[in-house]
DNA sequence: ATGAAAGCGCTAACAC
DNA sequence: GTGTTAGCGCTTTCAT
């Protein structure tokens, strides 16, 4: 038989309001009838249902995040990051990825929709189909949710953000390659990736008066793969380049394994940077020099905008826009010659 | 103003239970009173409340899905394997993690109670506590749990399970050192990281006749940390091996690192074999020698027989077992001379 | 200090 | 075909 708070309010002799009270921490009620409350609900181990008290206190405890994919070490650790910091605050995660599946942008749109019909309290949502063309339209519209979202490294006007100076992190990182002697240097990436780094390649470029050959430029998915294929075609197109800036480290090491059967050494006659700084960098050979991303703060500054603002959701508070700073982390792949790191993580 | 059938069905100029069959594409409605219906729908922009349907239908099409952590590739490709099983059948995933804290019994029981409140339709339990002591007297109460529960890679009496077969997978890697002559070999890993592997190490040199040096086992966490910090403590023990197997690939990752730091040569001067087989496995050098469990197919398994008990949950089924066979793949770290494998992942 | 009763938004059984 | 109505399990006034 199911068990609710009437069972529990007979076998306790008293009525369902008052099993409600202790369920519910509230004072004001005698000590001994507490007590036999309790009893009642142990004996029959009666867990509350939280379905039918969210129809009437209107939360969930519950945060929809929706993250491009699991399986790329970035945003699993990102995921892992949030889900730790919604844990404290006595919030569960409801989780959804993206691009997984060719038409990531209507799985997207189906996942918020998702999360909108479970009445999560909240939404952090990281997207990979920014360039949709229906995008704008339908992120547009966000603002006028009931439900407050947080958007991850993105911008949607009107919502809180959260992202990284990814246009810093990109000249940084370039200018590292340039600083080395690097005159001619790819670029595997964006815009699809992100538009910030491929731009940050280019003024790194400018600033230092040196051009950038267009044909250098490879755009696509931010993959392995990708990386890959794309190392290919630059070395098979006879291009002459001695410097490859990535989009993200998956890419790197795409590229690198490219260039590995191809005969050539890496940083020997080609340097290569990455980004995200993903634990894999650190393992391979040469360890990944690469542009680091403060994951753990982003994930958790996040949340807190997030929660911020479900706290306020009446005064519908102004959004709150938190940009991160990105480091360089010189390894061995651009071959500046450093002691290598040991790292426990 | 908050829009709800009610308000639905008044702009439609129908009752409200005739919003709910258009809603739930019930037939036997007139087409004209259904396009008036889907209208108002439009025109409110009216998303139904899973919450209140959930009152009635007694189903949530939320699944709870407990994994270790996300930040290690192996439960972030579970998860992610998981995940888009499970959108394919119309259900969301509420996660959680256990092993990010200390104390990651008590978060378990936390979150399978979560679960539970959150009127999850079933749960996919993978553990990372099931050394603790109050353990088995926990996981033998599930079977009682009015919710589906399958157990991912580790026994509950009573209970559908999905698990790998480690003692064949563990022979193998073992028995792959051993016939490349290496005849005295270290274990890095359980039996805390999981007791079968530990067997399997055990067996295979039994069957060759070959004894096992107690001081060569090592046992802790499943970590990068945990396998720098052993090889160490073998190294510097004066210990003669020429052979490891890890309990997982980051711990194989952690004791090469330690290798390399003193100055040994992999496979030159020790042959490493890891399991799993994470992606990271393929980029680093060495590449790994590793034993690969069959991922995708474990966790489509997981969801399908979960899915299978959830309809059938009138009937109370027999619990059923399935054990998936392990996979040596050979690399490089063992000194057996492949052509590196090229991999798009 | 406790109980009775009114809903929360929806589905389903039963009318008509 | 469509409307009326009784709940689902809980919280919360309003009485007492």
């Amino acid at each position: 038989m199911k068990i609710t708070i009437k069972e529990v309010a007979k076998e306790a002799g008293v009525s369902i309001a008052t099993v409600s009270r202790v369920l519910n921490r509230k004072d004001g009620i005698k000590p001994a009838t507490r007590k036999k409350v309790e009893k009642a609900i142990d004996k029959y181990s009666f867990i509350p249902d939280q379905i039918a008290r969210t129809m009437i206190m209107r939360e969930t405890k519950t945060i929809g995040v929706l993250v491009p994919q699991l399986s790329n070490e970035y945003w699993a650790t990102l995921a892992a990051v949030i889900e730790e910091e919604l844990w404290k605050c006595g919030y569960t995660l409801l989780l959804s990825t993206s691009s997984t599946r060719e038409d990531c942008f209507t799985k997207e749109m189906a996942a918020i929709e998702s999360f909108m019909q479970k009445k999560v309290d909240g939404i952090i949502y990281s997207t990979s189909s920014g360039n949709h063309p229906n995008f704008q339209a339908y992120t547009e519209k966000m603002v006028n949710y009931p439900t407050p979202i947080v958007a991850y490294d993105h911008k949607i006007p009107g919502l809180s953000q959260v992202f990284g100076d990814h246009l810093q992190g990109a000249m940084d990182a370039v200018s590292h390659l340039i600083t080395l002697g690097h005159q001619k240097n790819a670029y595997i990436g964006g815009p699809l990736v992100s538009p910030e780094r491929e731009l940050g390649f280019r003024n790194a470029h400018t600033v230092q008066g040196l051009p950038v050959d267009e044909s250098l430029i490879m755009r696509g998915e931010p993959t392995f793969k990708f990386g890959y294929q794309s190392m290919t075609t630059l070395l098979y197109g006879n291009k002459s380049f001695t410097g490859v800036f990535c989009g993200n480290d998956l890419i790197a090491l795409g590229a690198i394994q490219a260039l590995e059967r191809a005969g050539k050494r890496v940083p020997g006659d080609i340097a290569i940077v990455g980004y995200d700084d993903i634990h894999t960098a650190r393992y391979v050979k040469p360890a990944l020099t690469t542009v680091r991303q403060p994951l753990q703060e982003m994930g958790k500054a996040a949340v807190e905008l997030l929660l911020h603002s479900i706290e306020n959701n009446g005064q519908r508070l102004e959004p709150r826009n938190l940009v991160f700073p990105m480091q360089l982390i010189v390894r061995e792949s651009c071959g500046t010659m450093v002691k290598p790191e040991i790292s426990f993580s």
